[in-house]
DNA sequence: TCGCCATTTCGCCAAACATCGAAATGACTC
DNA sequence: GAGTCATTTCGATGTTTGGCGAAATGGCGA
């Protein structure tokens, strides 16, 4: 609400901060897939639900990924067309770089894994 | 100079770190109109000399600058085409971002004053 | 060789950050 | 309305980072 207040500059920087961590870069391309919920991200990355949901909130904070809340869950995607030039050009530059990467491949492979569950089965295994 | 062995998800994210820091963004953005020496950035700045010296390794090591010694001063400026496609399309979209926005015409003002002296003449009054 | 001087490196401090586990939130179910 | 469960927020901790001043570096001219 008081964050709407941030000039170009500042939303820029804000983007590059939420881009300056691994982590995160790597859930942007695992979202390219398709929309996931926190529970498949914190499978997918082995980290506390805690610190996925910060770096989700800092990503969605900085305007490169949406959520919604369906039931029991938040799922979280890649913002689409309605986003700033400037988010939607660094969703692109991230892709462009990174999609055919060693890395993102790995991530891709085992999210192939965690997707053949139901969000329900990785959080009874993941979540406590 | 740029020996290192990263692979390109490890650049990427040295790339995005680079941009992470305002102060860092405001330098490439001042680059644009031209080379500058450490001495005329940190007259632009107003930070410490050896502040300024460390952004500009940072900015070096991701590959986004380049550094030319003549006589006692060192010169940085964009790097050029002959850098990876990433490190261009990063300075493209920082540039197509920021370069008509508030800061970046406030620096390039002072920038302007700065340029009227010799670099000497700054040095006499900006280092020390 | 010596000293000068722009720049870099080093050592330190404070602020920011990634991470975790625990507690709070909030939505759905019974 | 109470319990359950996914997610978020909080609090603590170790690490990273930006900043400075002081010392080291390295090229140049005397």
């Amino acid at each position: 609400m008081f964050g709407e207040m941030a000039n170009q500059f500042d939303q820029f920087v804000g983007i590059t901060k939420a881009l300056s961590d691994p982590t995160r870069v790597r859930m942007l391309l695992a979202l390219r897939r398709r929309e996931l919920c926190v529970c498949q991200i914190t499978a997918l990355f082995g980290l506390a639900t805690s610190t996925v949901s910060k770096h989700l909130s800092v990503l969605q904070q900085a305007g490169l990924v949406q959520s919604r809340k369906t039931e029991r869950w938040v799922y979280y995607r890649l913002s689409d067309k309605s986003a700033p030039v400037t988010v939607r050009e660094a969703l692109d530059w991230v892709s462009k770089s990174l999609a055919r990467t060693d890395v993102a491949a790995a991530d891709q492979k085992r999210l192939g894994q965690i997707l053949k569950m139901e969000p329900s089965e990785i959080c009874r295994r993941v979540c406590r």
